[in-house]
RNA sequence: GGCCCUGUAGCGCAGUUGGUUAGCGCGCCGCCCUGUCACGGCGGAGGUCGCCGGUUCAAGUCCGGUCAGGGUCGCCA
């Protein structure tokens, strides 16, 4: 049976008398004639009162001996006292229980990030922490919402594959019985083949793996991969459309619901992106960033990070917009399930999100004619034998399609202004973590 | 994987041209304090200076190696 508590964020609402409370201790201020003790739990923080006894007070005696972190349940009087900074209110302790004892916490809140990931459960009692996937919540929740109120079907794909869907390089590879597997680097696959099994829209969020020794704040082994797809479209726009709906949405819900506590604890506001979102050929783009002195130093056709950066910069002070989709990326740089452009087969109907300077999300119309589709897969010297199954799911009829893949933490960080993905992730995964 | 940076008390850091008892803040422990709210006051404990080797009369400090971590680039979401 699950104890008779009262949250304390419902606490400034009630009237004064008995009331039970339950969480860990922040604080304890121990003086002679007066204690008080600090409580959090996950909505909020209150203050508990003991006038000591002048005789045997055991009361006391535990307060005194309270550690900071223990767990404890207290049934005492609620009183709204002026006095009070921390809410206006405090409990006076009847009975206080102390469920289980802490040790000294070895994090403080201005321990470094790497030894706060190693003591996770305790940096994430940390109430600006314990926002961050509540506003998770928030916008999972509005994306769920749009997708099922416009007729889309949510999938579970595998994430044990026989073979890559991109490169092989990444892979992670596991022991499979007497044979080998390998962990889903994206649903991308099995999300099209929901294309000709006549599902018409569908979504999935869930883990990806990829086995790249990335060394940046913005990368993992293992994320959280938010990918859409649909059928009967005309180009990647409608991909698009669809992708800044979805953003719409979820920015909606997160600005309407936790605006003021992301001010006061992030100290951004939370713009509701203006649709349509500026769209920039990639050509274009590099153009516009070499204008503004930055030539980008590859000898491929692709952005880097500075670029990705720049064109932001520039698209924020020409439209005030924290969103651009960079189109028409070239083919050369694109996988070979990248719909081509009917004028110029250099160029694909594909597109990367930029939020904030970074890339969160890559999209495109798929090639669904199966002779063009394994023309592409040749081009990339990859094996049609290898990639059969997938190829099969052109040979019985399909209609043309597409989506994209979005990384859920990177637009976590990013609305927040974190400067790293470990602290929008529950528990992150990079190559040198892989504990707790 | 390339380049750059960092490892000193539970946490965050300082430590001079190499010099003898390695400091500071927070936390922790003890005592004191009529209502605190970043409580305050006094006292105290806590360190093989990441590890191995070298130079030197002498190494936290200089050199080489090694391990761990961070930033960035490549790669991407």
């Amino acid at each position: 049976m699950v104890t008779e508590r009262t949250l304390i964020k419902n606490l400034a609402a009630s009237s004064d008398g008995p009331v039970t409370v339950s969480g860990w201790v922040d604080t304890v201020r121990d003086q002679k004639k007066v204690q008080f003790v600090v409580l959090r739990d996950e909505s909020g923080a209150l203050q508990l009162v003991h006038p000591r006894a002048e005789d045997a007070d055991p009361i006391a005696d535990t307060i005194s001996a309270l550690g900071t972190g223990s767990f404890i349940t207290v049934t005492g009087d609620l009183k709204h006292d002026e006095r009070v900074k921390l809410g206006g209110i405090e409990v006076l302790i009847g009975e206080i229980e102390v469920v289980s004892e802490a040790l000294e916490s070895p994090i403080a809140e201005d321990t470094g990030v790497d030894k706060r990931m190693d003591w996770r459960f305790l940096d994430l009692r940390v109430p600006r922490n314990n926002l961050i996937f509540r506003i998770q919540t928030t916008l999972e929740h509005a994306w769920r919402t749009y997708w099922v109120e416009h007729d889309f079907i949510e999938i579970h794909t595998p994430k044990l594959m026989a073979s890559a869907s991109e490169s092989k390089a990444e892979l992670f590879e596991v022991k499979y019985f007497d044979g080998k597997a390998y962990l889903a680097q994206s649903p991308q696959f099995f999300k099209q083949m929901a294309q000709p099994a006549g599902f018409g829209r569908v979504f999935e969020i869930g883990p990806a793996f990829r086995a790249d020794p990335s060394f940046t704040s913005r990368h993992a082994t293992e994320f959280v991969s938010v990918d859409s797809e649909l059928s009967w479209i005309d180009s990647h726009e409608d991909v698009m459309r669809l992708h800044e709906e979805l953003m719409v949405a979820g920015f909606t819900a997160v600005r309407e619901k936790h605006g003021a506590e992301i001010e006061a604890a992030f100290g951004i506001e939370v713009t509701v992106p203006t649709t349509p979102f500026p769209r920039i050929p990639l050509a274009e783009a590099k153009r516009i960033v070499a204008e503004r002195g930055y030539e980008v130093p590859r000898h491929d056709d692709d952005m880097d990070p500075e670029g990705e950066r720049q064109i932001a910069a520039y698209v924020k002070e020409q439209f005030g917009h924290e969103f651009v989709f960079l189109t028409d990326y070239a083919s050369s740089i694109r996988p070979f399930y990248h719909m081509r452009h009917e004028a110029d087969a250099g160029i694909t109907k594909s597109y990367d999100l930029i939020f904030n300077g970074v890339e969160i999300s890559t999209g495109a119309q798929r090639e669904h004619r199966i002779e063009v589709l394994e023309a592409q897969a040749r081009d990339k010297g990859l094996d049609p034998e290898e990639l059969a199954f997938y190829l099969d799911f052109f040979r019985y009829g399909v209609p043309p399609h597409g989506g994209f893949g979005m990384g859920l933490s990177r637009v976590l960080m990013l609305l927040l202004g974190l400067p790293n993905l470990r602290e929008a992730t529950y528990l992150f995964r990079g190559p040198t973590r892989l504990l707790p």
